[in-house]
RNA sequence: CGCGGGGUGGAGCAGUUGGCAGCUCGUUGGGCUCAUAACCCAAAGGUCGGAGGUUCGAGUCCUCCUCCCGCAACCA
C-alpha cells in the first residue's frame, strides 16, 4: 500500500536519563513504524529530545551548568539509548534548534494573527529580592482550606487547588522571601472556543484509543475547556514572536507538541520530499501519537486545537497510542527508589532482542505492568531460545547440512504462514501489540511441532526427498519469521536474513533459494 | 462518600461487543535425540474476592460489601 501515515513519538524531557518505563511506553512507535514500512506505506517515525521549561533551568542552576549544557547532554544520551533499543525514527532531533524554533515562532504567529491567541492581565506572585514572577511550582504557601504549608500547584495534604487570591502570603521557594502579588500580563489560548470542533473529532477518532485516552480526554471534555496561558517568565526557551513579550518565552507545551510537525518539515527538507503529505488534509494522512498516561490531554486536546487555530488545513491525530505505567519489582520508578535504572544499561546488560520483545509482551499497554528480571530471563530462555531460537539453531545447523536443500513447502504450512501474516498484521493495526507477539509465536510452535511430526532424523536415513521437504519448509519458516519479528525483535530478525541470505523484508509470503549455503549460523539468543 | 487501578488454577498474566474458562512458567506421566539438556504429546489443578440483581445464559452488565496498590517531590 502507499498511505501518508505519520508517527510521533513523545519527546524525551532533557533532566534525566530515559528508563525502562519509556521504552516501553514508547516502542508501540516503533511497532508502528516498521510494519507500515513493511507494507509498503510512506512512513514518518519522528521525535527528539524537549530541552526547554523550569526543570531544566532548575537541575541547571543546582548543577550549575548552563541550561543548554544540561539539554544537550541528555540529548545525547536520549538518543543513543533509543538508537540502541533500535528504535527506527526518521528524524530523532530537539527543540533547542534554530529550525524548530523558527518553525514554531512562525506557526505561533499564525494563531495569533487568527485571533487565538489573546493578552491577559492578572496578578501572580512576585519575589521583590529575585526580581521575577514565580510560577505556582517556585511558590510555598499555607492552604487556607486546611492550613498547612504547601507548594501553589496543588495543596499536598488535602488537594485543594488554590486560586489567585491564595497566593497573597506566599514564600519564594528559591529565597524564602515574602512574595507579594502584582499584575502580569501573558498570552492565552482560546482552548474553549474549540470545545464542540474536539468533542466532534474525539468521538469520530478514538475507536482503536486505549481506555485511558478515552476516559482522561472526556473528563476535560466534560469540565469544559478553560484557555491556557502559553507564555511564561523565563529566560530559557523559544521566544514569543509578538511585540512587548521579548522578556518571555513559549509554554514549553505548546512549542514541544509543534516539534513533530518541526521534525517532519526539516526530514523532509533533507530528503525533497513535501512536509505537508503526512499533515494536510488534501493528502489524507493517517497520524498516530505514541505516549504515556500523562501525556494524553497534550496530544489529544492542545495538540489537536493547536493545529485546528492554525487554520492551514491540517488533518487532526487519528490515533492516539497511550500506555500506562511500567513498576519494577512492584514499585513505582523513581529517582529516590534506585529504580529508575537508565535504560541503557539495561540494554547493554540484556540485549535488545530480548528486553524489546519482553516488554511488547508484557509490557503496560492498557494497565500498569509490572517488571522483574526473572520475568525478563523466563521470556528470554523459555520463548525465545527455547522454542524460535531453537527452532532456527535445530533446522539451520542440522548435523552435516551445508546447503539449504532443494526441496518442496508443504501446503499446510503455507496456509499457516499466510495466516499469521494476516492475524498479526491486524493485531497490530488495532494496537494490540501483546496479542500481536503472542500470535506470532504461535507459528514458531507451529514449526516446532511440525519437525517433531516430520522426524527429518528419521527421515534423513529412510527418505532423503522427505527430509529435504523437510528441511526446506522449516527454512521457509525461519525466512518469514524474519519478516513478522520484524517490527518486534528487529536486529535478531536482520541476523536470520544474513543467515538465509534473504535480500529484502516485506510483508508477504517469501521463499528460500535452494542451495544457498549456510554458514556461521550460531545461536540467536544467549541463555541468561 | 476524595480520585484512580486492581482482585481469574501453585506463580505471572489474557479474556475486546455477555454464549461450553485460556496463555506462559511450574508440577506429574510419556515420546524423541536434529538442536543452546532444547523439542513434541498427555494429565492434574479454578464454585473467575464476597453477596444480591438483570438475562435462556455473566469472569464479562447493574447494586452493595470486602481486601490490595498508586495519588508531596524526582517521575511516562
Amino acid at each position: 500500500m502507499n498511505r501518508n501515515i505519520l508517527i510521533g513519538g513523545a519527546w524525551p524531557y532533557a533532566n534525566s536519563d530515559m528508563h525502562l518505563g519509556h521504552i516501553a511506553g514508547l516502542i508501540s512507535g516503533d511497532i508502528l513504524a516498521r510494519y507500515y514500512r513493511l507494507q509498503g506505506d510512506n512512513v514518518m517515525f519522528v521525535s527528539g529530545t524537549d530541552c526547554h521549561g523550569t526543570p531544566i533551568t532548575e537541575r541547571a542552576k543546582k548543577e550549575k551548568k548552563s541550561p543548554k549544557e544540561i539539554a544537550e547532554y541528555y540529548h545525547s544520551r536520549d538518543k543513543e539509548t533509543l538508537e540502541k533499543f533500535d528504535f527506527s525514527y526518521d528524524l530523532y532531533t530537539n527543540t533547542d534548534t534554530d529550525f524548530h524554533k523558527k518553525a514554531v515562532m512562525d506557526m505561533f504567529k499564525k494563531i495569533y494573527d487568527n485571533g487565538y491567541i489573546y493578552e491577559k492581565i492578572e496578578p501572580q506572585a512576585f519575589c521583590e529580592k529575585c526580581n521575577k514572577f514565580l510560577s505556582d511550582r517556585e511558590l510555598k504557601i499555607t492552604c487556607p482550606k486546611c492550613g498547612e504549608e504547601t507548594k501553589a500547584e496543588q495543596c499536598d495534604s488535602c488537594g485543594y487547588v488554590p486560586v489567585i487570591e491564595d497566593m497573597k502570603d506566599g514564600i519564594c521557594l528559591e529565597c524564602g522571601s515574602k512574595t507579594v502579588l502584582r499584575d502580569n500580563k501573558n498570552l492565552y489560548l482560546k482552548l474553549s472556543e474549540f470545545q464542540k470542533d474536539i468533542e466532534n473529532y474525539v468521538q469520530e477518532n478514538d475507536k482503536l484509543w486505549r481506555v485511558n485516552a478515552k476516559n482522561e480526554t472526556n473528563k476535560y471534555l466534560k469540565q469544559g475547556l478553560v484557555d491556557r496561558a502559553v507564555t511564561r517568565d523565563l529566560d530559557w526557551g523559544v521566544d514569543i514572536p509578538v511585540p512587548n513579550y521579548e522578556s518571555k518565552k513559549m509554554y514549553v507545551w505548546i512549542e514541544a507538541v509543534m516539534g513533530y510537525i518541526t521534525a517532519t518539515m526539516k526530514k523532509c527538507e533533507e530528503t525533497g520530499q513535501d512536509w505537508e503529505k503526512f499533515w494536510k488534509e488534501k493528502y489524507n494522512p493517517i497520524i498516530y501519537m505514541v505516549h504515556g498516561k500523562d501525556n494524553i490531554v497534550f496530544h489529544s486536546i492542545i495538540f489537536n486545537a493547536l493545529l485546528l487555530a492554525m487554520k492551514e488545513d491540517y488533518h487532526l491525530v487519528n490515533t492516539i497510542v497511550s500506555s500506562e505505567y511500567l513498576n519494577i519489582n512492584d514499585e513505582k520508578i523513581s529517582k529516590s527508589k534506585g529504580n529508575g535504572v537508565p535504560a541503557l544499561e539495561l540494554v547493554d546488560k540484556y540485549g535488545v532482542n530480548s528486553l524489546r520483545f519482553h516488554l511488547i509482551n508484557n509490557g503496560p499497554e492498557k494497565k500498569d505492568s509490572n517488571f522483574t528480571e526473572d520475568a525478563l530471563i523466563a521470556t528470554n530462555n523459555g520463548e525465545l531460545l527455547n522454542k524460535f531460537g531453537n527452532l532456527v539453531n535445530r533446522t539451520l545447523k542440522f548435523k552435516e547440512l551445508e546447503e539449504v536443500p532443494s526441496g518442496k513447502l508443504d501446503e499446510e504450512i503455507k496456509e499457516k504462514i499466510i495466516h499469521t501474516y494476516k492475524e498479526v498484521g491486524n493485531l497490530i493495526e488495532t494496537l494490540e501489540f501483546k496479542e500481536a507477539t503472542n500470535k506470532a509465536m504461535e507459528l514458531v510452535e507451529i514449526a516446532n511441532k511440525y519437525y517433531d511430526e516430520q522426524k527429518p532424523w528419521v527421515q534423513k536415513k529412510e527418505d532423503l526427498e522427505e527430509f529435504n521437504n523437510t528441511i526446506y519448509t522449516c527454512s521457509v519458516i525461519i525466512a518469514n519469521l524474519s519478516n513478522i519479528f520484524e517490527p518486534f525483535m528487529p536486529s535478531a530478525c536482520e541476523q536470520i536474513r544474513k543467515y538465509l541470505k534473504i535480500k529484502n523484508k516485506s510483508w508477504d509470503l517469501i521463499e528460500v533459494t535452494a542451495g544457498t549455503k549456510l554458514e556461521n549460523i550460531a545461536p540467536l539468543f544467549v541463555r541468561m
